[in-house]
DNA sequence: ATCGTTCTTGTAATCGTTTACAAGCCAGAC
DNA sequence: GTCTGGCTTGTAAACGATTACAAGAACGAT
């Protein structure tokens, strides 16, 4: 059966649309009626149609989160976080899925015309010139969660790799261990050469050698297993850091299959301390990018800026921090 | 700025707004006609407003999937194969997180209206009468991914969790282990019954008895963890199935704590054959209860009943076949 | 030259709400 | 008794698209 719209309500109990629409929306009304429409809604079932009302007020009281890919436990963390704070401001969260392409990335923000949602948070791993255009150009607001140049002239909350890969080198140095490897994702990607540059700073600030750099085919686990298949047969670090935790998960992996233990003969450290961190075995030592704090001041900045778009956009960093769990020493 | 509307479109091109419309949506027109509405879209930087569009033709083009708890990983397999029937046929989808208590997910499938989406697919942990209620008066389609009473004249798809359970408890026979443990997640829930159920029968199949069974608080790690903390100081079984991949690894963090190993001393299996348990270490023996293939069959169902509302209800039930990893000897 | 047919385009109604405005009603003050 | 002011309620105009219908143009056939 189909829906009834406002006009029945209003039929069924014998006053006008405009009177329906003012109790429903909490307007000063006489007691008798606020009763007799709430009866009338009560019979007929009624909800009000969401696209007609957002129609007319302008807003959909939803807002979106896109992310790469689902299967990354980093971004059930910023998931929880984002969700958290906007229902609580009585907004729904709608999360999608871009793929790791810049294009599909553009495409989604172009898309979100006004009427999908009222504003969006994004966490690219690709960024380019057509990305911040289309983000500038979008006529919801938009938040970066992520690194974009400051010229860009949107909100962003990031993270400090670089820091958090001197807390990583730091922590394997301070047990002893200095032939270090490093995992990365892809480079083309804003974490990867992020993660790159910290962990070059971070050895030269230490005047280390790397003991090995390699470049996995994407932040997940099965290219982490590749990667360690294609390195440990020849190279013998003493210490790998992973730039995230399915990487360093896949890694594991492969070093239990060359018969190396962690952490005696290799060290582990992974980064984003995501659930898999503690999930896995051992337990993995991991850089906690802060990926619930992002997403939480990610959202929060979503909703000042929805609250009021001239503010000028603010670019928020925050500080990692170094979980050690049994992976390392 | 504020964006175009179809007027302002039909204004600058020279033109009636029914003749942008009918340009936009590829309807016959003159090779001008077609160039001239083109630049002017090119030009403002025209995108119709969906809620409008929506509203006028009685579809949103989007399609919702919710799932109780985000951070567990066979609900990303699932939601992988939704993304893609439903993206293949046009649709975006999003995904919404109801939580594990049973009146959040009565209060979205009423939240349910037409407006937010075409149909839902619905992966619910409890089931009482009131959802049904609500899902039967739901004025989109739903489909239930889960076990629902065929009273409820839904489209269901589930899985067949008994013949899983026949599969691991086989299993771990051929292999030689007899004395089985079961940690279920809440028995209060539809996949904890049908799993409790599932295993007194696989065992009295077998004419065996269990070497303990223990209902942990929820099908989370965590629960997981408490769950083998407080049984295994007792008991010595030298198999476990658990309900699902995340209980299976905390168990697993808990038997390497009272240093059993696995599988040489307990044998381990899971259920869903989930990304983690391809990830966990010892990768996991787990029963795959076809997540893929149910959320695949499931959004086919939800789009045919899209297609035609007056089907009657189809009940679909997925085959679990097993996954041997290095969990079980 | 006139008529009918076909094709293109514009006008206006519609989807289901919200809300500005007007109108009606009642009470209280003069 | 009339008038003012405050409430309540109804009428109707939006919001931005789609689309039924009508009107006009072009063109060939008689």
């Amino acid at each position: 059966m189909s829906r009834p719209t406002i006009a029945e309500v209003a039929r069924a109990a014998g006053v006008s649309v405009a009177s329906v629409s003012r109790v429903l929306n909490g307007l000063p009304a006489t007691e008798e009626m606020v009763v007799r429409v709430q009866r009338a809604v009560q019979e007929l079932g009624y909800v009000p149609d969401s696209r007609a009302r957002s129609l007319k007020v302008g807003r959909t009281f939803q807002l979106t989160l896109a992310v790469a890919d689902v299967g990354n436990p980093v971004y059930v963390t910023m998931m929880r976080a984002v969700e958290e704070v906007v229902s609580a401001a009585g907004y729904r969260l709608v999360v999608t899925t871009t793929g790791s392409d810049v294009v599909d990335e553009v495409a989604l923000v172009r898309g979100m015309a006004r009427g999908y949602a009222d504003g969006l948070v994004i966490s690219p791993l690709r960024v380019d010139d057509d990305l911040i255009k289309s983000i500038r150009e979008c006529d919801v607001p938009v938040v970066v969660a992520g690194n974009v140049p400051a010229s860009a002239g949107v909100d962003t909350v990031r993270a400090n790799s670089p820091k958090g890969m001197a807390l990583a080198v730091e922590h394997l140095l301070t047990k002893g261990r200095d032939r270090i490897a490093f995992v990365n994702g892809p480079v083309d990607t804003v974490p990867g050469a992020a993660r790159a540059k910290g962990f070059a700073d971070a050895l030269k600030q230490y005047k280390l050698e790397a003991a090995g750099a390699i470049e996995a085919d994407d932040f997940t686990f099965a290219a982490g297993r590749a990667a360690g298949q294609e390195f440990f047969k020849t190279n013998r670090p003493n210490a790998v850091i992973c730039a995230n935790d399915l990487l360093a998960v896949g890694v594991m992996h492969e070093l239990a299959a060359y018969g190396l233990a962690v952490p005696a003969d290799v060290a582990v450290i992974g980064m984003d301390d995501s659930e898999l961190a503690e999930q896995s075995f051992p337990p993995l030592t991991s850089v906690n990018l802060g990926s619930a704090e992002r997403g939480r001041r990610a959202a929060e900045l979503l909703l000042a800026r929805i609250d009021d778009d001239s503010r000028k956009p603010k670019r928020i960093v925050v500080q990692p921090t170094l979980s050690v769990r049994r992976s390392t020493p």
